[in-house]
DNA sequence: ATAATATTTTAGACTAATCTAAAAATATGA
DNA sequence: TCATATTTTTAGATTAGTCTAAAATATTAT
């Protein structure tokens, strides 16, 4: 169908879009795909030629939507097999993406299909991100960094920013998980770090950068 | 590591080699790979200057136990794979063959690991063909085609030599699968096929050319 | 033993994806 | 506006894997 590396350019380009919309330029891309500005538009000359991206020399790029599709299709399997990974077989949320990156390559429409049954149609990754069903459809995120709430607040953590090992890492040493209460106590003013509550435990510090990785939604009152 | 590419050419002379021994032939390996003899000659010498096979021109190839090692692991997730689409997917066993030669390049020691430990190191898979361990260890099977038995033998069914999804869907419509009792009735002198009773049923005829793509080891008499 | 046949290797070319270096286009800013 | 800096594209080369056609080697059959 398409090559790997088609896939992935696709990928990025999604990816890119989503953050900073239409127009993605060629080192953007180089950056998110780890290669050269010439291969870029080497690729970007192909994908264009079987109408899966809108391109025009020196215009920045879009996605037709065809290889949005195509796109969804890779990020959904992505996030299922991260699921997969996590649910049945005992990875931990950082140990997964590498893995995934791989299998989100496999082509089968049953395999993936079934994957998604036995995990009973899951809504999110384990990092908290949506899972686009078969019809690439998926609910927008209305989660914000937690360093946009305000003293007082109580939130639910529902994803995160940064993916990197390191980060997640550490959210699993200060206790910070998806679903996991945060309260904000307060907030230092000199360098925006903040003191938080996880699930009523012992307060703890956490510095601005990593409450602006950290995304969450405003509990709902109830009971 | 090794390319996809590496590791289906390793993959192809460790099967050559078990049916024939060493000394396999350029054109056996082209057939199997599906690609012409000159390609092949090119890769020996690449798999050759890796220490991954012996190969002398016009001699023919044996594996190094290096490049044994490799095909071996390539086999293992290969079968692994193929159980856990059975086992976990509900996949039939006509269906898996070409999913796991995708997934069988998928690098990852825990994911092979785990998904081992999720079927519950299971020792065969869903053809009856051995599932090497960790190690490159397998118990080699001793079962043998059912044309080779006599008349009266109880046989339990173990495995198939043709593994295509046309020969494995005849076997599911006539009630042959792996584990089931095969008492062979008598044999048609005139073209050898056979009439054979599953698990007490009715009577049925397979060809000489079915018996021989049937494996079968002798019951244990017990009880 | 020698000629005919078959197998294997070499030579040379092609494609996909990559790279570096140079040229072209665009953006910036005095 | 016009020179400078940045970005993007082109040109040309490289690598892995493939192919066809031709040459070299091995096998087989008289
Ligand atoms: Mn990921
Ligand atoms: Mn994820
Ligand atoms: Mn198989
Ligand atoms: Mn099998």
């Amino acid at each position: 169908m398409h090559s790997f590396t088609e896939e992935n350019y696709l990928k990025a380009i999604f990816k890119l879009i989503e953050q900073d919309g239409d127009g993605v330029t060629t080192n953007a891309i180089a950056d998110r795909v780890k290669t050269k500005a010439a291969s870029v538009t080497d690729m970007l000359k192909k994908l264009s030629d079987k109408k899966l991206i809108n391109y025009r020399k020196y215009q920045g790029v879009s996605l037709t939507s065809k290889g949005e599709k195509v796109a969804l299709n890779i990020i959904r399997k992505h996030r299922l097999w991260e699921m997969f990974l996590v649910e049945k077989l005992d990875f931990k949320w950082d140990e997964v993406h590498d893995v995934a990156e791989e299998l989100e390559h496999i082509n089968s429409e049953k395999l993936i299909s079934q994957i998604d049954k036995f995990l009973n149609y899951p809504k999110v990754d384990p990092h908290g991100d949506p899972i686009p069903d078969k019809n690439g459809k998926f609910q927008i995120q209305k989660s914000k960094p937690v360093s946009v709430f305000k003293q007082n607040d109580v939130l639910i953590m529902t994803g995160v920013v940064d993916h990197s090992a390191a980060f997640l890492q550490y959210l699993d040493k200060v206790g910070i998980a998806l679903g996991k209460e945060i309260k904000i106590k307060n907030m230092v003013e000199f360098d925006k770090s903040l003191q938080i509550i996880i699930n009523k435990n012992t307060p703890i510090f956490i510095s601005n950068e990593a409450a602006k990785n950290i995304l969450a939604i405003k509990k709902i009152k109830c009971g």
